[in-house]
DNA sequence: CTGTTAGCGCATTCAA
DNA sequence: TTGAATGCGCTAACAG
């Protein structure tokens, strides 16, 4: 059997390549399918199944021939037909507040890799905060049947979210945590990072270190406040609670907020700040008002953003291993979608790391 | 028939909920599904599926009966199933190199965006600029039966390409165009892109103006390269080869070439740069060796990444539409998945715009 | 080692 | 306006 048998066995199996469609309409209204592949090999389907899928024994000369004829005919199985069958569908779904976040691209960045190497697609979905679309797209990702969800956000409470979440296989939270579902989590040690910055100024000298602590509302922000309380008070260092500041998560926010806090306390020779998106906005301040950092003013953010180490002078910042967050978040999916109930954590915690910079050396 | 029925049902239909299984092992052997409404409702499976895709006439008050049932079963139609039934998947595939890349990740949110309001998931790929993922990707992608495709860079050949992407159902590319093959195209403008830096510098009365051209085998640099030839060529200027100087396309490689440059054509009273990190390491050799910007060097660069405006001083930069790139992609895309012959235009083309700041006023 | 039978859950014929 | 039969392309559970 040549080449040219199998070529001619095609078109006749496909049948209507007649004459004046392309071959485009050619593969699109027919593609090879199994049964071609196991017609012209002379097999069944269940045996061109094994040879595909590595399942029981196939002696070699079979196998080999099902091969060649697999690529002959240039056959690519059909996921969805797989699917259909196995109810498994080797697809997941990546729920991100906007992927054009850099925290949040860099998750996507960990779960796309390791759901690559693990011989899975993600679906990337995302919601912009709004309630609807978060709806809109969980109940397109249970549609298409995916064999696990991870979410970076939701705007929805805990018994909504959770019972939405327990409709997929296995699920993953990035940063929350639902204590009375069962559903794994994967979050970044924030208490541990406000200790770390608070330590690092403390160990520099610094008696007096104020905090722009971001949004009241955000809970990553609370928690580093509790790491910078706890560690003021461990230490034999002056607390005066107006050092803590409020403020926007973004450049704008730390101009005002600064400007505010280091008028009305001169007292203080450092400062945390919620992110770096914050600290670019001191350091504006700083060089408006011909502060000098560090040596006038030593700065601490949190995060690490690509922006940190290029502004002048370059943030001490507390990395967020974002990455590693993706990946640890699909170990876990994939421990749970597999019942691997070993690795099957509720919860895992990821520390942040200190970069020291030139902002707070 | 009320609710305590229904639910009776429920249990009755799916049948093997004797004991000791979760109601998550419960959901993943046994989903509701349409035969499972149908008998339920009282009524065929056809009438459910008219009434889920609002197909045929259908009596308004079975039509209510039905979508009364679907709701007290929580039903929720299996994408797998009706994707092998009818060949459209309603999914789409993305191949980026990099999500973590600012330029890529506002194309995907562009191209999420617009797949959202019209109904489709994408799959996010990347390939790290590495042939063989690219590979398995594309492999992938057409198993899982995606109707379309979207790829922003690719290391293949044309021939290898083009003949990988005819086995999608529609195909479009981002910044790359294949006249032999029946694909789509969005690209910027980068040789207007050239132009228009290099106008805005020479109104600004500038006569030496230099360029960290970015590397060599950079395609979208030559391009805009050959703008700011054509411009200075023009005008009554003077040229000078050695005013153009290839570059690595980060900071670091900005740094390096505008060392060399400056220091052999101190004639130089602007520079444009390849992308907004060349001009940031251009802007801290200026401030190393005490240049004033833009006052003794005046900067242009490409791309207008987040940072852009965040140094200091900001930077003039040409804006690359990366978001509506994503969305014209989109457009496209949908548009030879529909066969809207119409809109079927091979390439389309996006102008960059400028965005003036400190850094080139 | 290989083949046969019987679905997976839906939509597309047709017919009623 | 509704329903019955059939098949999409694959795998699971058996048989041989």
């Amino acid at each position: 059997m040549n080449l040219t048998n199998h070529v001619a066995c095609v078109t006749f199996v496909t049948g209507n390549v007649t004459g004046n469609i392309t071959s485009k309409e050619y593969l699109m209204s027919d593609r090879v399918t199994m049964a071609d592949v196991a017609r012209e090999a002379g097999v069944s389907k269940m045996t061109v199944s094994r040879v595909i899928n590595n399942k029981g024994e196939i002696s070699p000369a079979t196998r080999k021939h099902v091969l060649a004829v697999i690529d002959q005919l240039n056959y690519h199985p059909s996921a969805i037909a797989r699917g259909l069958a196995t109810k498994r569908t080797a697809t997941l779904g990546l729920v991100v507040p906007d992927i054009s976040n850099p925290f949040f691209s860099d998750i996507a960045r960990g779960v796309e890799d390791k759901a690559y190497t693990e011989g899975y697609n993600v679906f990337l979905c995302s919601t912009y905060e709004d309630l609807h679309r978060e709806l809109a797209v969980l109940k397109s990702l249970e549609e298409k049947r995916v064999d696990g969800l991870i979410s970076c956000s939701s705007r929805l409470d805990d018994e909504t979210l959770g019972e939405l979440l327990d409709r997929f296989p296995a699920a993953v939270l990035v940063n929350r945590w639902l204590s009375e579902y069962d559903v794994g989590a994967v979050r970044i040690d924030n208490e541990a990072g406000g200790r770390m910055a608070t330590e690092h100024l403390l160990q520099a000298g610094h008696r007096g270190v104020g905090f722009l602590t971001g949004p009241a509302t955000s809970y990553a922000g609370q928690i580093r406040v509790r790491g910078y309380r706890a560690t003021i008070g461990a230490a034999d260092v002056p607390y005066n609670p107006a050092w803590e500041r409020p403020c926007s998560p973004n450049v704008e926010g730390g101009r005002e907020a600064a400007r505010g806090l280091l008028a009305d306390h001169p007292e203080l020779t450092a400062l945390l700040c919620y992110n770096d998106l914050v600290a670019v906005g001191v350091l504006q301040v700083c060089a408006d008002e011909g502060r000098r950092v560090p040596d006038d003013l030593a700065i601490v953010s949190f995060d690490d953003i690509p922006l940190a180490s290029l502004v002048v002078p370059s943030l001490t910042t507390l990395r967020a291993p974002r990455f590693d967050l993706g990946i640890q978040a699909m170990r876990l999916l994939l421990a749970r979608i597999d019942d691997h109930a070993e690795e099957w954590s509720q919860e895992i915690i990821l520390q942040p790391e200190i970069i020291v910079r030139a902002s707070a050396p």
